[in-house]
DNA sequence: CTGAAAGCGCTTACAG
DNA sequence: CTGAAAGCGCTTACAG
């Protein structure tokens, strides 16, 4: 086309090295930070990038470099203590290495379909991290098989996963509930997507393995959404018929209200009522909450880190598994 | 260079073009769904792309015609419905042109440091949307002065800018609340960091001077933490000396724990004890809390309307603010 | 409908 | 230390 011209004539490295007098080439070191230029037409070059305004044009970099110096995260949700954890430790490391990250939360179904339209989003970018969402059935068909991705809380068969051992969290929650003599009760979420992950049925099932091993049971599993309203309900429903009991909730989210109203009722929370949480969000540190801890940020930094050595090639090994271990922290609940 | 090869050779439409025995401007045309393509041609194109697993490369498709039909939304947290909301609104209209949004939350200084240091990060998609950032301060010097800006809940004399008239809605609350022959609290937020938006101060102050017009006044402002802990203890306090009253929360999201607190302490609420929130939040219609609506998802979709047409070009007069109006929603609070 | 070719704005090996 | 030039992988006006 040759002759066409942009509405708007942006200044281009061209500009800047002609104002300048020097060429192109000198331009690209000293915004680059190269060494290898004299202090005199570096600073010429910098006057001539200030007079004229000049901002690169990030495409031509990339097209150039092949690399965009960006990752992708995507999420299922963009709520919540947890999010913010992971994001920041994974921050934390793609700073480190010169990355910055781009959130896509795939926060309802439409998210979902754009992604599959315009699969260009992802392949923008250097590589992917993917929180709790089925990847392997997510990105087949979207991205080139060759793109760097790490997943946490999500098994895969094709990229390095980042996981916790949720049944086993679920046992020492369950081994920690078999001795307490009280009935015992489960709040839990239920998935309803079928990208959601697994996570909450791990952790039930092996609370209930647990118990059942120590020949003890769970007296009724109350499904909740994840919000706050409903679970007040719920714990309403169960300290108006038992004033003293055992309950386990697969995330501290859930744990918090029902602590509230056990409170409010006058019940006594770590002697009558027991309850442990999961995850130990900053709220179950704060509430004093009994837990079984999940390193977020272990795991946020785990996939920074995996992902950065996949992008550079350090790593060619085939795709592997790290599982985490929780661990039970007794607090005053 | 010339020479180099990158160490995983990709392959390119020139590949297609080859393996298809046609030209790469018709792989391209093929690519971009162009009708004047022959059925049987389109076919081989097709073809040759599924069997060498060609993805194109969006740099190159960037460099070229400019648009990377990407837009990026710059939030201070990334917590909450509020946020889910504008998102959503903002995505549907963004959609329909044919847009995606990736998402820059800056809920730490580090975001913004990274922000700072590699400010193509916001060069690389065709425009913003920024919530709620102090966007003047923030985006001078990191962006081109022509890049496609537009702000909400934020006011800007460099970019179109999408308010909501806070003080007007502390207004209405205000002469909702004078009728009531009770004690009159407030419980708000306090802006901690520089570039936290001034909205809720601007909620209180028309509070305020709606009720000393008519002759009444605030016994006291409690100012918490956005969290619903402090929240809990601030309703305690409150409830614990007073069974009547009126409490104004500058967020329907601080309203939910002095409801629950009030329910749970007997207190009827909506007679001893008047709530009115702000925002219109999910949580305030599931719970019938009286409160000041906030048109998020306007909001959201004007700001995205505004900014599709920046960037087309079809917007050329000087920055706009559109300020609109919140309205009091009386339920059962 | 199709191909050859210029151009988008950078980076970088090469030859001074 | 520096410049001229090729190349990154696309798009698209032009001339069939």
């Amino acid at each position: 086309m040759a002759k066409t011209k942009r509405s708007f004539q942006r200044v281009t490295i061209k500009d800047v090295a002609e104002y300048a007098k020097v060429g192109v080439g000198t331009v690209s070191r000293v915004l680059n930070n190269s060494p290898h230029v004299d202090q005199h037409t570096r600073q010429r070059v910098l006057e001539a990038i200030k007079v004229l305004g000049y901002f690169p044009n990030p495409h031509a970099r990339r097209l150039s470099t092949g690399s965009s110096q960006l990752i992708t995260v995507i999420t299922p949700e963009m709520k919540g203590d947890f999010y913010q954890i992971l994001m920041s430790a994974i921050d934390e490391v793609l700073f480190k290495y010169g990355y910055s990250s781009l959130l896509y939360p795939l926060y309802n179904e439409k998210k979902y379909e754009a992604l599959k339209r315009s699969s260009d989003i992802l392949l923008s970018t250097d590589g992917l991290i993917v929180d709790a969402v089925n990847v392997d059935k997510v990105l087949s068909n979207i991205i080139k098989p060759q793109t760097p991705v790490v997943c946490i809380e999500q098994d895969s068969d094709d990229y390095d996963s980042i996981m916790v051992d949720n049944y086993y969290g679920g046992v020492i929650a369950g081994d920690y509930f078999a001795d307490f003599d009280m009935d015992i009760f489960v709040v839990t979420h239920r998935k309803t997507h079928e990208l959601e992950s697994t996570v909450f049925d791990e952790r039930l099932e092996g609370f209930q393995e647990s118990l059942e091993k120590k020949g003890r049971s769970i007296d009724k599993v109350y499904y909740v959404p994840l919000d706050w309203e409903s679970t007040f309900e719920v714990a309403r429903r169960i300290f108006y018929r038992f004033k003293r009991c055992a309950i386990f909730t697969t995330t501290d989210y859930l744990a918090v209200p029902i602590i509230e109203v056990a409170r409010t009722m006058g019940l006594k929370v770590g002697e009558d009522v027991r309850v442990c949480g999961f995850d130990d969000l900053p709220i179950a540190q704060i509430l004093e909450i009994t837990t079984v801890r999940q390193p977020i940020a272990e795991m946020g930094r785990l996939a920074a880190e995996t992902l950065v050595k996949r992008i550079s090639g350090k790593l060619k090994e085939k795709p592997k598994k790290y599982i985490l271990k929780p661990e039970l922290v007794i607090r005053s609940t």
